[in-house]
DNA sequence: CCAGTCACG
DNA sequence: ACGTACGTGACTGGA
């Protein structure tokens, strides 16, 4: 018989800190009980323990703790993240059927001490699981200590600690006593650390034998007069450090029997916590998951019913919901669902006027496209619905999605309509009530198709022209590699920040500045700092350059190159907290241009035969989306003119006439327009234009008065954000930022920049979204022989026969200039060329 | 598989 | 005293 028995506090409180901060949607914070569970489930698998118990804390000024406070009195409190998760790992564990054991006035420790003892009595096993070695003194031939959550996955027996301390369990109090423990504020004896401790307890077995024969010890009179200053503080701390076998606990093992667990209740409060990993770990009766989810939905839908007034949404039935699967349609209808494998049946259902609701709208589009069939009346999908919902997830699977919103997962093909028709009426129920209909019908929706064009038609590559680059690349790198081994007096892996740091700092003894993690920080700030100091510097700094090119562009690039001669690069449009889409395999949108020899990759990015590039970008979007959202008078005012805006910016903090704005001061206003859109920091603004951090800071100052409608705006914008714990773009998109209530100073502040950066950089992204569809239609309502292909965040490139290519170029900017009305103008500036690179 | 680095808007 | 601007993706080295 075994008797496994937890110590839940510091199990909890290593899980906390040892996993980085998750929450669920409603800023439930979900490390700790998530490390908390997955050590449960290891313990449970690794003993198979007959009896558990899991212990808490509860301290209270009872006597013993009186004493106790003196010293414990000082632990810092629990940090609101940790206290607020405790609750739940209690509710879990009742429903799971283990008991909890706390007694007022009474430590974790202290029944952890209590029980196994009790165990012992009874002739049983006990395994005590903690985070702390505090209960190595607990050990014995039938107790052993499990330090959970510790690399070292190792069960402490008194072997184990006769080998690694070379004392029995019991004697571990006596080395504390002497040693003290600072974290439990345990003071010992001043001025004896570990190794002392141990050495004296091996040799002379426990402290009071120690002090009995104090003055015949053959010790060094230094230590024995540590000892002897020490000596009550000392047997202070054995009291302290002693580990109760007595606690006022039940102590009948029968009790410690788990009941049977209320898997619904499991089920309830699991996916509240949105811990599906967790709930399928636990193996709980799809039934119970069913009941679960009704019970959650009834009370979510009826409170989001009630706040916004809307009503249950009756989803068409005579709508198909459909999904492919490879190259099968599936089909699902009133509850029926059919299947479809040639290629005209699958084109009759998908040309057919139905209303369809889709499950992954792109990849049906990817596939119907490249056999020329249309997609009508596609209506809704679920996976865009998802991510509207929630942009933070990394997961929109149907197996996720039915766990989030509480639907029954479909284990058949007969169970799926239903599974689809029930996941996606909770989708549209919530789209409607949180006003995000427009901008999946209007932006996301639409936009499927124009992504899927883009993919399927992709940009043509000059791939001698690579090659040559390449080349020249290769001769390049050779070179540096030759002269910074010689500089360094041996060669050595450049490309390792590690041997680097060692070559730099070590044997060349140069001032290092920042640290990372894992040791010397050699990143391209630290580089540009020692340029001046050894002429290995520049020629690494270089090195860094040529190999970036040659690695992830021209390598990268030419193992893109499909047989057509064209990169396909993956559009996602379900992978940005901001409503960004991304780019993917290859990434098209981080093709170098800041520097001169980086911008020669655009002349490989070429238009076919005959055809041209036509190149728009928005020019500012981000500060023109600020001015209207923010409303501010003085920065609109510059828009509207059609000033530029870092000038005016620089004439505005630095309170000069404009035509005294120096280059120099506009660069800095420059840096300036940029910090605010990130949400700036008087650090990273002097770090970043090199003056002092209180020049930073004042022209913060400076920018926040003139700008006075922007500083309305952040402010506004943070409220908000701990209101709502989300905040939205223009068009209604919004972005969940739990952290925005932290306690943790920097996590908060992190996350209030998220909060003011994310309507800005997220309108800014809604607004090409739209332009990018208003440009795929025109285009084709025209007829003209152009192409969108490319989307570069603010940048969109349409391929186009030379013949058209400045009618394109026309309708690119009237398209894109006014697809969107503000309080400001956006301009668009537009050029032809026949490379990516002449278009700039 | 993560950390560090660096390319873009 | 601490950590320090928003959003991405790809590559390399090294545990």
């Amino acid at each position: 018989m075994t008797l496994l028995v937890i110590d839940g506090n510091s199990i909890i409180n290593r899980a906390f800190y040892g996993i980085r901060a998750l929450s669920n949607k409603k800023g439930v914070f979900t490390n700790a009980i998530t490390g908390f569970m997955n050590i449960l489930f290891k313990l449970q698998n690794g003993f198979s323990p007959d009896y558990t118990a899991v212990a808490f804390d509860m301290r209270a000024p009872t006597f013993r703790h009186k004493l106790y406070g003196e010293y414990k009195g000082t632990r810092k409190p629990m940090p609101e993240e940790l206290a607020m998760q405790m609750p739940y790992v209690k509710e879990i564990l009742r429903a799971m059927g283990i008991k909890i054991v706390e007694k007022e006035g009474w430590e974790a420790d202290d029944i952890l001490g209590t029980l196994s003892h009790a165990a012992e009595r009874e002739g049983f096993y006990a395994v005590v699981a903690t985070g702390d070695r505090d209960s190595f003194q607990l050990i014995t031939d039938k107790v052993s200590v499990n330090l959970a959550g510790n690399k070292e996955d190792i069960l402490y027996t008194p072997a184990e600690i006769k080998e690694k301390y070379g004392v029995e369990p019991a004697q571990m109090l006596e080395v504390k006593a002497l040693m003290g423990d600072s974290s439990d504020n345990i003071p010992g004896v001043k001025g004896i650390g570990e190794k002392t401790a141990l050495d004296l307890i091996q040799k002379y077995s426990d402290i009071k034998s120690i002090y009995e024969k104090i003055h015949e010890l053959p010790i060094s009179e230094k230590l024995r007069q540590k000892l002897v200053e020490g000596k009550e503080s000392c047997f202070l701390s054995r009291e302290l450090g002693k580990i109760a076998l007595d606690a006022p606990v039940e102590t009948d093992m029968s009790v410690y029997v788990p009941a049977e667990r209320d898997e619904v209740r499991l089920a309830e409060i699991l996916t509240e916590l949105e811990m599906f990993s967790i709930l399928k770990k636990l193996n709980i009766s799809p039934g119970s998951i069913k009941k679960a989810g009704e019970l959650a939905a009834e009370k979510e839908i009826s409170e989001a019913r009630e706040k916004n007034g809307t009503k249950k949404a009756e989803l068409d039935k005579n709508a198909f919901d459909i999904m492919l699967g490879g190259d099968t349609l599936i089909v699902c209808h009133n509850g029926e669902l059919k299947k479809y494998h040639s290629e005209s049946d699958i084109k009759t259902v998908l040309e057919c006027d139905t209303e369809k609701r889709t499950f992954d709208l792109k990849g049906l589009y990817a596939y119907a496209m490249t056999k020329g069939i249309e997609v009508k009346n596609a209506v809704f999908d679920t996976t865009l619905s998802a991510y509207l919902l929630n942009v933070s997830s990394s997961d929109y699977s149907l197996e996720k999605l039915c766990a989030e919103y509480r639907v029954k997962a479909a284990e058949t093909d007969e169970e799926l309509p239903q599974c689809l028709y029930e996941l996606n009426t909770r989708l549209t129920e919530k789209i409607g009530s949180e006003g995000l209909e427009k901008i999946l019908s209007d932006i996301e929706i639409p936009l499927a198709e124009v992504l899927t064009s883009m993919e399927i038609d992709g940009v043509e590559v000059d791939l001698k022209g690579i090659d040559s680059f390449g080349e020249e690349l290769k001769a390049k790198i050779d070179d540096a590699e030759g002269r910074i081994y010689e500089l360094a007096g041996e060669r050595f892996n450049i490309l390792s920040p590690k041997q680097l740091g060692t070559v730099l700092f070590e044997k060349l003894s140069l001032p290092s500045g920042k640290k990372t993690k894992t040791g010397y920080s050699t990143n391209a700030d630290v580089l540009e700092e020692l340029m001046e100091k050894h002429p290995i510097v520049p020629l690494i700094s270089d090195y860094r350059a040529f190999s970036k090119l040659q690695s992830t562009y021209v390598s990268g690039l030419k193992a893109a190159v499909k047989e057509d001669g064209r990169i396909h690069s993956t559009f996602k449009q379900t992978e940005t907290r901001t409503g960004r889409i991304s780019s993917a395999e290859p990434n098209i949108q981080n093709i170098p241009v800041r520097t001169e020899l980086g911008k020669n990759m655009r002349r490989f990015f070429t238009a076919k035969e005959d055809f041209m590039l036509v190149d728009a970008d928005y020019s500012q979007i981000e500060l023109r989306v600020l001015a209207h959202l923010a409303d501010d008078k003085i920065m609109r005012e510059a828009f509207l003119n059609g000033d530029d805006i870092h000038t005016i910016t620089a004439s505005q903090v630095f309170n000069q006439p404009i035509d005294w704005v120096t280059p120099e001061l506009r660069s800095r206003a420059k840096a300036v327009n940029f910090g605010i859109v990130y949400g700036i920091g008087a650090f990273s603004l002097a770090k970043d234009i090199g003056v002092s951090v209180a020049e930073a800071k004042r022209y913060i100052e400076a920018y926040l008065s003139k700008y006075s409608g922007v500083d309305g705006f952040m402010k506004q914008t943070a409220e908000n954000a701990k209101k709502n714990l989300y905040v939205e773009t223009m068009f209604g998109r919004r972005r969940y930022i739990p952290e925005i209530n932290a306690s943790n100073k920097v996590v908060q502040a992190a996350a209030k920049r998220i909060a003011m950066n994310t309507p800005i950089q997220g309108t800014a992204a809604d607004i090409i979204k739209l332009a990018m569809i208003k440009v795929y239609r025109r285009l084709k309502s025209e007829n003209l022989d152009a192409r969108l292909i490319l989307q570069v965040h603010d940048e969109l490139i349409v391929e186009a026969h030379k013949s058209c290519a400045e009618t394109a170029a026309r309708l690119l900017k009237e398209e894109m200039e006014n697809c969107v009305k503000m309080s400001v103008p956006l301009t668009v500036d537009v050029k032809v060329g026949k490379t990516w690179f002449d278009t700039h």
